[in-house]
DNA sequence: GGTTTGTCATGACTGCTGCTCATGTTTTGG
DNA sequence: CCAAAACATGAGCAGCAGTCATGACAAACC
């Protein structure tokens, strides 16, 4: 008779409501829509009642399943602000987070990310170096920055790759481009085309780098530093794009430009977080980390959690 | 390095806090002295933090101990107050918890057991049955008690025991009684003696259930209603008396008696809850039993929770 | 001071249970 | 109406939370 209830199911119950439906809300937990059916279920005979309605889309709450998501979200904050008040105990309120940024889109979501982080940890001093960086994990040992956003981890000594999540380029197009009739781009579309981009070496252009050099594929190039100001290009026929499916889904639901995949696989891309190997355990770096994935999953679409 | 933490944990660290030590808390979770100590070096392993400054009686927590046990005082009431609001939606607020007592002493604590209930519980009404009833039992056949206070649990079709707790039996004696020197008290002590009990049937009375008839002693009697009177005349040298160890513990502390043990090995007693078959799994029920041993464990001393 | 008593720590072992895997059933959406 | 997606279910397994037995240590007690 006694409580069969544990912070992983409150966990669960959670990630369900948000997620909307067991399969996603599994991925999330880095578990199996069967172990998340089996922990309902258990909970559902504890109650002797009913915690979601199922058979509908999205999953909808019965009244005791509201009271457990309600207690989720009062209870989970409680014990992540403890747990963090344990970390400021170990290692110090203070520290610094100077975050280095190689991606030029991050910053849609890397504001939000950073005042949820400030909240959570005001005793540190986070900052965003500023200017651009050809290599910004060269930062981390000159003690310039804490946390590099990264594309490809490449191994090296001394440092970490924390993962944060993948997701597709999509190659962008005006909307009456004649490429826009085909199902996905491939290299050798590209090359008649004028290719927009930010104005950074080509080892950091996922498509320059995995598709176009592979295939000898050269195109004119033209650069601008606005993700904007490149969408205005493509929307006005001067050239094509291709840019992070999340930044640009503001566009295309509103037709600005159309967008197609690039080779008939996708082009997957992947962001990391880089820091030096012996402060990857501290905690507010760790809690940043955490942060950027929570915010990136609710409000980019398209992405997928790594690691 | 996400969180271990579990409600099971937060139970434990409340648990040896209001205990004072390992041991007695382990009693009270049903669980092992070396489980809890598996837990809490698992707690402090992950934290990278000792939780409890050890090698001190009683127990203290460091900083992080503490900011736990705060977390387990705010989370865990969230938890069980959610519980009972889904009991409630199982089996709808309203209710009755008419009790009936068959022991005397019992009001010491019933009366705060049943505010704390009403708290919890304010749509079901509550009551005491008034009145002495030689079969408190017979008062759930009629509908006329939702819940019996018995000593002993007499196996009874239809009827359900939930344990409530053990104690021992104290005889009570003046001061300067001769017998006050002996280190335990014998049935045939209280042959010459005068018996000073509540005006009830005689098996309703562990004493002499127990001891004086098996041994065949049957002194003189004397009653009265109250357990201060039962005190008084004891103190004043009308006669000895025997009563459980906790409804005593303000008048010895107070030199007012003396109190032996009774026999050798001590007379054990114990208190359970009598309630109707089918209605043993009622939220309310099963809350009420559990508020009556919360309260006794922490008000009354030398009693042990059973079951 | 040595013995006793109460308490916590530790290591070996074990049974439970919470997960995965494989598969069946239901629902959804074109 | 069919294919695809989502959920349910049962079997099997591994990890781990617990017990048991014992050791280490401190305080209490002649």
């Amino acid at each position: 008779m006694q409580s069969l209830l544990e912070l992983r199911h409150l966990k669960t119950l959670a990630a369900i409501r948000d997620a909307g439906n067991l399969t996603r809300a599994a991925e999330r937990l880095f578990l199996t829509q069967s172990a998340l059916s089996h922990q309902l279920r258990l909970l559902e005979e504890h109650y002797g009642l009913p915690l979601f309605a199922r058979k509908t889309a999205p999953l909808k709450l019965t009244p005791a399943g509201d009271k457990l998501v309600q207690l989720a979200d009062l209870v989970l904050p409680q014990i992540a602000n403890a747990e963090r008040d344990i970390a400021k105990l170990r290692e110090g309120e203070a520290g610094s987070l100077r975050i280095a940024v190689e991606c030029h889109t991050c910053f849609d979501w890397l504001m939000p990310a950073m005042d949820t982080f400030r909240e959570r940890w005001p005793e540190v001093e986070l900052d965003i170096v500023s200017g651009f960086h050809a290599d910004p994990v060269q930062l981390l040992f000159e003690d310039r920055a804490d946390l590099a956003i990264v594309s490809v981890p490449e191994a090296e000594s001394g440092i970490a790759h924390l993962p944060l999540f993948a997701y597709d380029m999509v190659g962008l197009l005006a909307r009456d481009h004649p490429l826009a009739t085909k199902p996905f781009l491939a290299a050798e579309d590209f090359a008649g085309e004028t290719l927009i981009t930010y104005p950074v070496p080509d080892e950091m252009l996922d498509l320059i780098r995995q598709v176009l050099k592979p295939a000898g594929v050269n195109p004119k190039r033209r650069t601008t530093e606005l993700t904007v100001a490149i969408l205005q290009l493509v929307a006005s026929r001067r050239g094509i794009a291709a840019l992070p499916g999340w930044s640009v889904q503001h566009y295309l639901e509103r037709d600005y430009v159309a967008a197609r995949p690039i080779t008939a696989n996708g082009l997957r891309a992947e962001l990391n977080a880089a820091v030096l190997d012996d402060r990857a355990h501290t905690a507010y770096l760790q809690d940043f980390v955490a942060i950027v994935r929570e915010v990136c999953v609710a409000e980019l679409p398209g992405i997928q959690l790594i690691g």
